[in-house]
RNA sequence: GGGCGGCUAGCUCAGCUGGUCAGAGCGCCUGGUUUACACCCAGGAGGUCGGGGGUUCGAACCCCUCGCCGCCCACCA
């Protein structure tokens, strides 16, 4: 109502798009082109003079009943001679005149087009500017009507067409016939063809309406993410059209508006005010009757994001929560009901609806395929559900949400994920088996353990990655950054660190890993809660005394303090050393069962203490027996460095001697590509007086170390040649 | 006709503002009875980052161009 008394919802006769089978007005956004095979028909209007003819091309020949003019470019030398004389249309032998308009387009066919502004949106401009009548030849099933001759009344558009056709042939007027593929409007709910057709029906003004809408985008007020969506929404924006919103629908919000005896209309938010403005104007009160029609179900839906909240009421929720902070929908939505959100939102609140706009997208199927009833493609998430369960789906979609356009949905991607919550579900076996429950008093940051600092300072890194690309929209990076955590760094070594420490007899440091543990689990769990609702919060209850749920626990935020650049380094030659051990031990061939003992070649002091401190650890993962401190060249060992440190692993009796020449000569050779690339870089003037300090100085020391690691390689290697 | 997105290991995809960025998962190969997990563990092979040109000391990342693939909008003479 408000609309209509500010002028921005009027009555107008029009061509609409008319869906012939469910009998309605729909929109443009509602039509949909399909390419289809068809015809161009080229008739012979003879000029009314007898002089001679022109020839028009249509491809909807039962429409030229509703011709008004036929229409050629004024440049066009061709016809100038003929512009404002008349052609006797055949069949009819109604005389339409020959008119000069630009739309004639003299490279297209004949050059002279036909004109039928009931019929055609074009032609309803051309007629508009000449003030051509407007005949409407079709009833609402798009079957001629009584302007029609009286042979084609009551024939289905189609039968019109072959029956025009026929007779132009018979007339001896058909010049041709041209096969061509053309797109066809469909409706896309009816599929059936659609005709432009002059009605009555009410319009938004939405040029008016989209100023604003266009302006909040244009300042940043709205984001669009992914930001190049915001081109699509300014090209839809500013040529839009007007926008019918009256549907010949049961089912939708009624249209309030009341018509008087004479046809006056009343708009009013009730039939009693429509009733008292109507008795104010005829000066008796009046019977009236309600417009029959609907609204546009968008139109309704354009108005969701304040009147669920109480508008027009200034009510608290409408305070608290409008504008809302992030809209997230398909890219297939934008116009429909993100672009109508906007212009109404703008309109009545002077604000825009929502902060932020994250378009997702579209899921298809593993060939790329939209996914459609009718090619039978469709994934139904209910068994994918069944299989795999809700989490590892939701955590695939989440995984493969990216900037790009689509989704390629495959099994094989959701049975990793499932993989990776059953991972999560045996991790907190684990726990719960060796007794690690959150301990109330417990300070993360004040771990005396290396490999308890280093995981708690790895676990608020994962919270602050995971936290900033959730702010970001950035789902994918989010998933990741949990899947890699939960299994690269918190299975695969914290847990496989902490198995000796349980085993252990030294209580004090068994009960700080099981505090420890408890603690990244749970902050895991709520990290990942979002993602994996139900495994999370099942895990939740039965890994500790809950007194809330985890949906309503609190977001993790730890204190970046906690990160420990000493633990780090600790737990990384730990590491290292089990990690190129393992590679080495597996590229030899060395039997699972051979229990060598790990010599240590060359370490500083702290890296001894280290070692040394975590021998058991290493002994267990790395199956070797004991670490022995050795600065002398030892004949039968295979060297390996790892972190800064050299090693060496006694273990010639095992080994094909001739595949640690092959071991050796290929690390030799991947360190002779890295100095000869650093050394190229450096030998170059520009590079060093171009590039920033720091990475010129970064290429040094991996030189040296690329040197200082080769000539040690290839002294193992003189080494092994002397023992063969 | 206008516009947008994509083209990176066999497959599905990450790689933001150019300087170990050539990555992950799956698949594949080798090995595994390690007191959470074979929906597992350890290790490995595999890519001149669609083609060509340019900018730069340096490009998967910036520019131009070509080629495919997909989508949106417009178009029923």
């Amino acid at each position: 109502m408000t609309l209509h008394r500010q002028k921005l919802i009027y009555r107008d006769k029009r061509l609409v798009n008319w869906d012939p089978q469910f009998q309605t007005a729909i929109s443009d956004l509602e039509v949909e082109q399909r390419e289809v095979e068809g015809h161009y028909w080229h008739f012979a209007y003879p000029l009314e003079d007898g002089s001679g003819e022109i020839v028009v091309a249509t491809s909807r020949p039962e429409t030229m009943f509703a011709d008004t003019a036929v229409a050629v470019h004024p440049n066009d030398g061709r016809y100038a001679h003929l512009i404002g004389k008349c052609v006797r249309l055949p069949i009819v032998g109604r005389p339409i005149p020959i008119i000069a308009d630009d739309y004639a387009d003299p490279e297209k066919g004949s050059g002279a087009v036909k004109i039928t502004p009931a019929h055609d949106f074009n032609d309803f401009k051309v007629g508009q500017r000449h003030r051509l009548p407007m005949i409407n030849v079709l009833d609402p099933f798009a079957r001629l009507n009584d302007n029609a001759p009286e042979a084609y009344r009551g024939l289905d558009r189609f039968e019109a067409r072959k029956k025009v056709v026929a007779e132009f042939e018979a007339l001896g007027l058909l010049r041709g016939v041209e096969n061509v593929r053309h797109a066809v409007p469909h409706g896309d709910r009816s599929g059936a063809v659609v005709e432009p057709y002059l009605t009555d029906q009410w319009y938004v003004d939405a040029k008016t309406l989209a100023g604003p809408a266009i302006a909040a985008v244009e300042e940043g007020r709205t984001v669009f993410e992914p930001r190049h969506w915001e081109k699509t929404y300014f090209e839809w924006m500013r040529n839009i059209e007007p926008w019918c919103i009256s549907r010949q629908l049961w089912w939708g919000h009624r249209i309030p508006a009341w018509y008087g005896p004479d046809g006056r209309i009343f708009v009013a938010e009730s039939e009693g005010e429509a009733r008292a403005a109507a008795a104010e104007h005829y000066g008796r009160d009046e019977a009236l009757r309600q417009d029959e029609d609907v609204l546009d179900t968008w139109f309704s839906s354009a108005l969701w994001p304040f009147s669920t909240l109480g508008w027009p009421e200034e009510t608290s929720d409408l305070a608290r929560f409008y504008p809302t902070h992030t809209l997230v929908t398909g890219f297939d939505i934008i116009f429909f009901w993100v672009a109508r959100m906007m212009m109404m939102g703008l309109h009545f609140t002077g604000r825009p609806p929502f902060e932020r706009v994250f378009i997702n997208a579209l899921i298809r199927d593993a060939e790329g395929a939209k996914m459609s009833k009718s090619k039978g493609n469709v994934m139904d998430p209910l068994e994918i559900i069944d299989t795999y369960g809700a989490d590892a789906l939701r955590f695939t979609l989440t995984a493969m949400s990216g900037q790009a356009r689509d989704i390629r949905l495959s099994t094989q991607r959701i049975e990793g994920y499932r993989n990776f919550a059953t991972k999560l579900w045996n991790a907190a076996r684990f726990c719960e088996i060796n007794g690690c429950a959150a301990s109330p008093g417990f300070d993360p940051g004040a771990a005396a353990a290396p490999v308890n600092r280093w995981i708690a300072g790895e676990t608020v890194k994962t919270a602050q990655a995971v936290t900033a690309a959730l702010d970001a929209c950035a789902f994918d990076d989010a998933a990741s950054a949990l899947y890699r955590f939960v299994w690269n760094i918190f299975c695969d070594w914290y847990l496989e660190l902490a198995k000796p420490v349980l085993q252990g007899m030294d209580e004090a440091a068994k009960a700080e890993t099981r505090s420890m543990a408890a603690f990244v689990l749970e902050t895991v769990l709520k990290l990942l809660h979002p993602v994996m609702p139900f495994v999370t919060e099942a895990l939740w209850g039965r890994t500790g005394e809950r007194k809330e749920m985890l949906i309503t626990a609190a977001w993790p935020r730890l204190d970046e303090g906690w990160i420990d650049r000493a633990a780090e380094a600790e737990v990384g030659l730990v590491i290292g050393a089990i990690g190129t051990g393992r590679a080495l031990r597996s590229e030899l061939n060395v039997p699972p069962a051979a229990r060598p003992a790990l010599l240590v070649t060359e370490a500083d002091a702290g890296q001894r203490r280290i070692l040394e401190a975590n021998a058991g650890v290493i002994g267990q993962m790395l199956r070797v027996e004991g670490l022995k401190f050795e600065t002398a060249a030892c004949p039968g060992a295979v060297p390996f460095l790892a972190a800064g440190a050299a090693f060496a692993l006694p273990v010639a009796d095992f080994i094909d001697l001739a595949a640690e020449r092959a071991r050796l000569e290929k690390e030799i050779a991947a360190r002779a590509a890295n100095i000869d690339r650093a050394r190229r870089k450096l030998a170059n003037a520009d590079f060093i007086a171009r590039a920033p300090e720091e990475v010129v100085e970064e290429n040094r020391e991996r030189l040296a170390e690329s040197e200082a690691a080769k000539d040690k390689l290839e002294g193992a290697l003189a080494r092994l040649a002397a023992l063969q």
